[in-house]
Order: C-alpha cells, then sequence, then structure tokens
DNA sequence: TATGAATGAGTATTCATTCAT
DNA sequence: AATGAATGAATACTCATTCAT
C-alpha cells in the first residue's frame, strides 16, 4: 500500500519505513517485558501503548490485536533462534559440547529476550499454548537434527521420542532458575547437560538395533 | 439441636452437610476444569457459577472469591497428594521401583485432576505463581526425603539440587503427554523413570565424596 | 390477627408473645445502632440479623423489608417521644424553662436512641426523607402548640413559620456537637436555648398585632 | 503538536480542550442532580453515565470513581463560594446587610447547584461526611472572619463557637424551604438574618468582656 | 499517519429477599 | 416459628477496540 513511488530505490529502507520498522520493534519489546513481568493476561493494550510511549491507535496500526502481536514476537524468536542455533554440525565434535553450546547461546538468548522463556513454557492456555507449540517445536526440530546425526540408526520415531523426552528435560529445568530454587544459571546448564547426556546414552543403548 | 443421638456418630453427616458439601466439591472441580480448559485468567466467577448450575451469590457462599478457590483446590490437591506418595520407604526396594510407582499414582492423580498440571506449572504469575510453588515444594520435599534415604552420603545442599533438577525434569517431561508431542502415558512414565535414574546416577557419581 | 383465644387474658402478652417483642426490640435496636454508625444504605438486612444473633429468616417473620424496620423504628420514636415532651403546659412556667426542659429531654433520648438524630437529620433522601418528615412534624407540632399557648396573638401562619424556624435552629445546632465542631452538650443547649429565645423574642416583636 | 502559532494566546481552547471541558462539567452537574434527588448511595456510576448521555468508559476517563466525582463536585462548590461570599468587608457596612447579602448569594447558589445543601448536610457517612466537613468548614470560616471584624473584642474560642452556632442556625434553617415546611425562599432569609442577627447580639451581650 | 477520547460488553463481588427444611 | 442456603439483579470498575480529528 501507498506505493505510488516511481524513484529511485536504492536503499530498500526508505528513512519513513525505517522509523516505521523501529517503532514496531520497539513496541514489540516493550510488550514482550511485560508479558514476562506481569502475565499476558494482565497486559492491556493501553498499557503497552503508553509504556512504549505511543497512543493506542498507533499500536493498532501495527499490530491488529494483542493476539497479533504474540504472534508476531514468536515470529521473531524463531527468526532469531536460526542466528543461535549451532548449524551444519559435524559428527566429530562432541555431542556433549554441542548441546552445551547450544543450552548456552539459547539461555543468553532467553535473558535478552525476557518473553522468550515465558511464552516457550508448558500449561499456556488460549492462544498462547499455540505460539508456545511453534517454539517449542522450532527447538524440537532442532534437536531431531541433532540426533539425527549423531545417532543415524535410530528410526524417526526413537528420534522424535528422544527429542520429545530431551526438549522436556530442557523446558523443566530451566525453571530451576527461578523461584523457589532459585538455582544460579551456570549451575543449571551444567546438570543439564548432564541429565541430557546421561539420558541420551541410556536411550541410545535401550535401543540400540541389537 | 437435632442432638436426640445416643448412637453411634461414626460419621454422620446430616444429609445438608452432605449435600453441601457435594456443591463444594462439585464447583472446586467445576472450577478445575476450566481452568485446566481456558486458563486461570479467562475464567470469571459467574462461568463458574453457571458451568457448575448454582448462581453466582452461592459461590461466594462457598468460597470468598476466585484467589480462595485456588487455594482450596490447591490445599486439596497437597491432602491428596499425601494418600499418593509413597511413604515408609524401605532401602531395600529398589529405586527404580519406588520412583516408577510414585509416577504412576501421581500421574494417574494428575490424569484425574486435570488442573493439578495446570497449578504446577512454574511458568504461572500472580496468585498462582504461589499456590504453585507449594505444590512444587510438596512434591520436592518428597524427592528430598527419597534421597536422603537412598544417597545419604550426599550433603544437604546436594541432595536439594538433585531434588530440584529431578522435579524439573519430572515438570518438564510431564508435558510430553499433552500437544504436541502426544506421547502416550506409559511411554511418558517410562521415560521419566530411566532419565531420572540416569541423572541420579550420574550425580551421585560425579559427588561421590571421592 | 391470631386471635382465636377466648380464654383468660390476665397478662396481656403471653410468654410467646412477650418472648416475641422481645425480639421485635432488640432486633429494631440492633438495627438503630448500627444506622447510627455506618447509615442506612450500608447497612445490609443479612448484617442486622447477624448482629441481633437472628438468622435473616427470622428477621423477615418481623419486618417485611428494610423500609419496614426504619417505618416501625420511627413509630416507635414518635410513641416514645410523647413521654418526653412536657405537656400540659401552664403559661405561669417560664417558656425559656420549658424550651430548655425540652430540649434536654429530647436529647438524652437522643442519647439513648442513636438513631434518632441520623432519622430527624434533614437532607435524608428516599424512604428515610419520608420517615424524617414524620419525626419533624411530630416535634413541630408540639413547638406549635407551646407557641399557641405562650403567644396566643399570633395566627396560625406565624405560628408554623415560627415553629419552622424553631425546628430548623434546633435540628441545625444540634450538629455543633458532632464534627468537625464538636461542641460540649451542655454548651450546645446553652446556646440553643439563648438563640431560640432571642428569635422567638424578636419574631413576636415584629408581628405584634400592633 | 500544531504550534505554528505566533498569535495571542489568551485563552486560547482548543475546540477539542472545550468540548471536553463542557462534558466535564456536564457529566459533574448531572451527578449533583442525582445525588440531590435519590442520595449518593443509590446513584451508580453506570446510572450517571447514562443520565449523562455517555458510556460508562467515559465517565471513568474523567473521574476515577464516585468518590473522586465528589471531591471534585465539593472543589468546585468551594472555589464558586470565593466568588459569592463578600470580601474585604468594611465596619461601617451594617452586618444586618452583610449578612442578608452573603445570605443571598449563598441560597441563590444553592438553588442552582441543588447538590450543595445536600453534600453540606451535616449527616452524611462515609466519604461524603469528609466532603461535607470541607463545605462546612470553608462557611464557617467565613463567618469567623465576618465576627472577628464586628466583635474583635471576643476570644477566638467565643468567635468560633458563635460561627459554629451561626452555621447550625443557617444550615438548619435552609431546611425550611423545603418539604415538609416548604417555605418561601425570601421568607426564609429574613428569617435567617433575624435568628442571626438575634443571637449574635445576645452572645456578644452574654459575653462582653464586662 | 498518529492520536486519544469514546465505547460498552465484561469482571468480581454484594445484598435484599425467598423458601425448603 | 426459625433457619440459612440459594438466588440473581445490581454495582463499581476495566479494557480491547474503534474512529473522528
Amino acid at each position: 500500500m501507498s506505493d505510488n513511488s516511481s524513484e529511485k530505490k536504492y536503499y530498500i529502507h526508505t528513512p519513513k519505513q525505517h522509523r516505521s520498522l523501529m517503532r514496531y520493534h520497539h513496541i514489540l519489546h516493550t510488550a514482550a517485558n511485560m508479558f514476562a513481568r506481569v502475565g499476558y493476561d494482565n497486559v492491556g493494550t493501553n498499557h503497552i501503548a503508553d509504556e512504549a510511549g505511543i497512543s493506542v491507535g498507533s499500536f493498532y496500526q501495527f499490530f491488529s490485536g494483542k493476539e497479533a502481536l504474540v504472534d508476531a514476537l514468536t515470529a521473531y524468536y524463531i527468526t532469531e533462534l536460526q542466528t543461535v542455533l549451532p548449524r551444519d554440525i559435524q559428527k566429530n565434535t562432541p555431542i556433549a559440547l554441542v548441546v552445551r553450546t547450544m543450552l548456552e547461546n539459547v539461555f543468553e538468548f532467553a535473558r535478552q529476550q525476557v518473553a522468550f522463556a515465558y511464552i516457550l513454557s508448558p500449561a499456556n492456555t488460549g492462544h498462547l499454548s499455540q505460539v508456545a507449540i511453534q517454539l517449542h517445536l522450532t527447538l524440537e526440530g532442532w534437536v531431531e537434527g541433532l540426533l539425527t546425526v549423531y545417532h543415524p540408526a535410530l528410526s524417526a520415531d526413537k528420534i522424535h521420542l528422544c527429542a520429545a523426552a530431551g526438549m522436556g528435560i530442557v523446558k523443566g529445568m530451566m525453571m530451576m532458575a527461578q523461584p523457589p530454587d532459585d538455582v544460579p544459571f551456570d549451575v543449571v546448564i551444567t546438570e543439564m547437560v548432564e541429565a541430557l547426556m546421561a539420558y541420551v546414552d541410556n536411550f541410545v543403548l535401550r535401543h540400540q538395533p541389537r
């Protein structure tokens, strides 16, 4: 819309577009912060607009509503996740190292994107449960890829089961860092790696094609 | 009044008291179902009353508000949990068996009490986060007791860390039985036992007092 | 109603009737206290019943509702007022003395019947304004009687005007004893008598039939 | 924004601001009317909005609640009262004239602002009693000022007592203009002036410093 | 485009009154 | 008569969304 321009297009983003994009992300992150702080249901659109320093009207110019905003936020997370998940894994790297690197990256990402863990959380209901699933599947897909590289003998079903279990372990243990346990982050990661490796080893052993 | 009874009084509920108690539990379970289905914040007291087939006024005769209802529900869960968690564990029973029994019982309980997993979820905010913590600590306490019996050489700190990790694993893997993974219950339990045992063995090995 | 008695009537009230009457008055005074304390609109029928130590059902056995209760209370006040307002006034008693006696009696009555002043208060709205008027007219009637005795030359209209003004002075100055002025009761009465006498003297002077 | 104005800015209200201010006062007066008619406790915010021809939401955009509305109304009354109470009183004006002028002004004000008398009423409970006191003290302060000018020999305490009594007389006699007495306004004022002057003369005589 | 006033259905909670026991 | 559980309309207030400017 509004493309009556036949002039030069040397710049992919006109300054106007650029300002708009910044606003868009500003709203996105403001809202994300609020979700993480007080929960999706306790954040109103007027409130988001206030905190973002814009008007409600402007909010609705960017997002058709709160649900659309969460969708956008999730899409953004999924995109960013690609830059954080190790790619082109070589089988000669020890798997524990790959896993640890992945976890560290994802946790660092979660530390910056405070709503990431909130949305990923199991037991979300309503619309949130749907975006939670998207995020879940993204990560689970990566885990399946990893397992396929290191344990090509496992059937697709087994890979899926093992990946699902791994996801459960990670998502569950992630919460150790929060009340009431408040375990330090690095300890959490260490224990997580140990738990994952122990489980996968055990799993592979149990499902060895003999 | 109505005390012309010299007969036995074991478990005497007047019909009135009985009906009242039934209503109380009926509301409790109706609300629990709704919480699990659409989330605490999306359930109104009027909705609960409607769905329970009573009037709002009656709702407030039983519970002073929504928070009180969740408190009551949690208290109920904690009480029932006692009847489900193995007691007086003998060290000569294999720990894997104890764990499996506990998980089977708790899962069966969670299958009947649909809001149990919902409330236990660590991602809750506001008042729910408080009751979630109560539930969490109840279970975690049991796990600590179990570890103390089987691994008395571990320090209290280590026991606590290991229990917290175990709780994370259980809570996280519990969700495998739900979308999008939908792993069958018995498979989930089997994998959970394996994951837990593998982790605990690994943990004990790492923290051997030499 | 319920008069199937042709038996002896040595006792005007049977014990049963007596107990019922006591209950009736107990409710009446309990409610009166509550009205005075927190205001008519902030007192509920359940609340009254609680405070009176009876059930709501019983409350409705005695009064058809809150309005009926206020009506009954006002009727009671009007009856009792008769025992407190000086009767058969002799013109040779100084009017100031009669007035002072009347005010002292009424104030003492008001001290015992805490809702009396509350109901009498001007600026009541709704149903309260109607009972307020009844109380007002009762007292105003007495004042007119007094003026008729001491100033028979004044026309009925003048008497009415003077009585209305006197009522205004009394009702208005009564409030001096309450926040924010908090003038001691005896001072209030003294000033009231002075104000009334000064006004009446002035009034009579102005309306002397020349 | 929209500030390309180098022209005069004396009393510039943009149309928007003006409309908003009108709405504000419209709500204020609608509510005031309702308070006077059926009483503060019997007026709901939804009712006010309905009667004012706006939505509840709009109501809350102007006032944070019913209490805030009464506060605003009282503040408005207190402000307007300043323009109506004679200032800079010269001792050579007869006091009766000053009083009559004041009463006429205040009554005219009360006739226009129907809730003025209602709020001023000493029988209010809860939040209303607080604003009633504010209004009361505003007027009482003026009376004290007047007495100080005309009777400088009286002690502060005496001035206060006399002012409190005067306030009582005025507030009480004000109600003569309403049911059940319905005395015409001008008659009320005349009688009020007479009553006040007679009382003050009597008071001064009694408290002459000799 | 941006604004924010306006909307009104929705939420938690109260309370006068009824009625089965 | 007495009880008090049950009712449901009503109340104060919120919030996602729209739309005139």
